[in-house]
DNA sequence: TTGTTGACTCTGA
DNA sequence: CTCAGAGCCAACA
């Protein structure tokens, strides 16, 4: 955590934590709950670097896929955490977000 | 202060 | 349904 100080980063990083096991949630939604656009958000998620506890393999995109990022095996190694975690993930290696996307405190 | 980059999303074909 | 291009916001040099 060094870059990762910002009030906005603080607030997404707050929403991520909140995702409960088995569920995910997407860089679009974070950021209309926080305020700011999914590019911000991922750009937050590339600031951890792993040096956090948030748990960003529950943050994919809106099709429901891992994004490809720059490390090249996070991606791999997200999927592998979010089958741990009981999410189920498709032939393609899709989410089915009608099923894991969580809506809030609230729905579980 | 301006320009570039990035773990995205939307719209059109 | 999938593929491709443009737009948007925030952080960094």
């Amino acid at each position: 955590m060094h870059r990762t100080t910002s009030p906005l980063y603080k607030t997404i990083y707050a929403v991520v934590s909140a995702i409960p096991s088995g569920r995910v949630m997407t860089y679009g939604q974070i950021g209309q709950l926080v305020g700011c656009t999914a590019r911000t958000v991922g750009f937050a998620m590339a600031a951890l670097r792993g040096e956090s506890c948030v748990p960003w393999q529950r943050v994919i995109n809106r099709q429901g896929k891992v994004s490809p990022r720059t490390d090249g095996e996070g991606n791999l190694l997200q999927r592998d955490l979010l089958e741990s975690e009981g999410v189920q993930f498709d032939r393609d290696g899709r989410v089915d977000l009608e099923l894991c996307q969580w809506h809030g405190e609230g729905e579980q």
